[in-house]
DNA sequence: CGTGCCTTTGAAGCCTATCAACGGTCGTGG
DNA sequence: CCACGACCGTTGATAGGCTTCAAAGGCACG
């Protein structure tokens, strides 16, 4: 894997990881060139300027608190927005997965911290001269608008789920959520790239709760655990069934 | 009230209310026009695209499904965006206090539903014109991009407490938002635009819940409450002490 | 002035956090 | 290549918090 990401970051043009039509298109929106477009079209116009890096997990992009000078392009491997509240816990606001942009949503100071999750080629954009080639073209401006908007819907439903869902269904949901984005839907294995503790960070549950709620999904015949990260989806119906959780049926 | 709301909606043009300096500006971005000049400046540029209408309580502006054909602005009272669970739970994802901008996030279809929670005067503002408009300055595409990620911030934030913080934090958290958003700090009562049960609907909490963590901060000494409606912060401290809540000092 | 809806308070049950222990896996270094 | 150690994952027992069900009072509106 380190070998493979040398080799792409020795390139001026790092590879495009093929960009599945709607990767990470949250909330259908319909009319309008869809995410991956937006994304590829910004990428493009601001890859002059980039600068690509290899992180190893565990390896900090920027910290809350920092000039935000960067924008970032997450080729390879993944990354997670976090913050810590009061307590000291840690939260995983946001994971970032190959083709998706990040780093972009402060003007001033970061109010997150990034960190790799796993091995990851990172490409980092001078905001300055990033702004000014999004200022010089509407579409451009309209695309990155698009991909602020689509993470603002995603950070809405994920409110949703962490506010009426139990743990198993977070957890569903979660799993759900991953092999959507990565593109591998039902039979094909999900391969999730954080633990358990991080997965619990990310849905508000602590490891603990997250592998009972993996047990019960295992049990329930809806996953199959093979290895630590990797999960096959057995049946999506089940995933889906078993997500009004918490309370009896409302309505 | 709807004497006033009247008045406004008959002029051509109406008054802004004050805007303070940071309303609603989550996640202190420095180096950059406060979002209140980013939120005038737009306002400015696509108010000859408007149409003020009034709305009273429970009226219903745009509901999940529909073509997102309009921008809209509030004024004056409060609107909430809101999803539906599968189990038929209504969450509020988002509540919009006068002066703010919404339901420009989407370009195909509404993912959420906006619905009037304190008679509001509304101007719309149709869609395809508004963004020829900021299209057509740069300045007017940041401003907007700015208020798009302010937004996807105070999401984030409200991921982190939704996560990590008890009921009585949670509610403690609510009134502080309220308070600062609405600019009447600490001793000033804090005029609540919503029932007990949309702050639940808000916090992924139960009325009863939201009514328990109010009288225990009451009893506390933390707040007074006034109105139904109505309360008075009478220490902040007291306040944001108790929002370490659910877990024992983790760290 | 009556009727709803909102709010408050109580009691019981479920779910998740917490504390604890163990087995397994992965990475490191010899 | 193997051995060691640290970390991750699983499972159990207990406790606490929030939901749920239930009932009564109060404020607002017609």
């Amino acid at each position: 894997m380190t070998r493979q990401l040398l080799d792409l970051a020795t390139r001026d043009a790092p590879v495009l990881p093929r960009l599945p039509p709607s990767l990470g298109d949250h909330g259908r929106s319909a009319g309008r060139p869809p995410l991956a477009a937006a994304r590829s079209a910004l990428l493009e116009a601001i890859r002059p300027f980039g600068v690509t890096t290899t992180r190893r997990r565990g390896a900090q992009i920027f910290a809350e608190g920092d000039a935000a000078e960067h924008w970032y392009w997450l080729g390879l491997g993944a990354v997670q927005l976090c913050s810590f509240a009061e307590d000291g816990r840690r939260h995983i606001t946001e994971l970032i997965l190959p083709g998706e942009f990040f780093g972009f949503e402060e003007t001033g100071l970061r109010t997150a911290t990034a960190e790799v999750v796993r091995d990851a080629l990172v490409v980092g954009f001078p905001r300055e001269r990033a702004e000014a080639a999004v200022d010089a073209d509407p579409r451009l401006a309209r695309a990155l608008r698009d991909i602020a908007c689509s993470r603002l819907r995603a950070a809405q439903a994920r409110l949703v789920r962490l506010g009426s869902m139990g743990a198993v269904a977070r957890v569903a949901s979660f799993l759900l959520e991953m092999a959507e984005r990565a593109r591998s839907c039902d039979a094909a294995p999900v391969e999730l790239p954080v633990t358990r503790d991080e997965i619990g960070a990310y849905l508000g549950l602590h490891s603990e709760t997250v592998s009972r709620a993996l047990t019960a999904l295992r049990r329930r015949g809806a996953i199959e655990l093979r290895a630590r990260k990797s999960i096959r989806l057995l049946n999506g119906a089940a995933l889906r069934e078993g997500k009004g959780a918490r309370a009896r049926p409302g309505l």
